[in-house]
DNA sequence: ATGTGACTTGTAGTCCGTT
DNA sequence: AAACGGACTACAAGTCACA
């Protein structure tokens, strides 16, 4: 599995179960929102920087979004 | 902390547990001596890719290499 | 409400070396 | 054995218009 993927796919998990869609979680912790879009669809290749960022915002240990989540 | 030398102690700290230096475990694994070295001080920001590289060098899951470790 | 292509600027990542 | 410097190329960061 792409390292892109499960980053990703566990974003998009945690962000949806906090209710908020794309553009106003990235308007409210300034991660513009197409952006946002690419890293959930694995297209991107963030840095750890980002990656902490995004754990903050989702209020996770950067652990977790690297966790192995089947469908 | 800062995410990259929290990254970088766990990379040194496993890297040593491995008793191979920086260069040779940066032949083996494909990884520049030099950009390995600035990781472990935690100057460098790398991808995700590449943490998934040398977290699978280490043999250890993503997860481990961004848990907090005190000294 | 999200996906996508295209774009500029900065830096990741590599390679040569010296201390 | 590892820190650090300089120079380089590839690609990430960050943004936009449009679908």
């Amino acid at each position: 599995m792409d390292v892109r993927k499960t980053f990703g796919h566990n974003v998009r998990r945690l962000r949806e179960k906090t209710g908020m869609a794309q553009e106003k979680f990235g308007l409210e912790h300034n991660i513009d929102r197409t952006y946002l879009s690419g890293i959930e669809r694995g297209v991107r290749n963030p840095t750890i920087i980002v990656v902490k960022k995004i754990a903050d915002a989702l209020e996770v240990p950067v652990a977790v979004l690297f966790e192995d989540v089947p469908d």
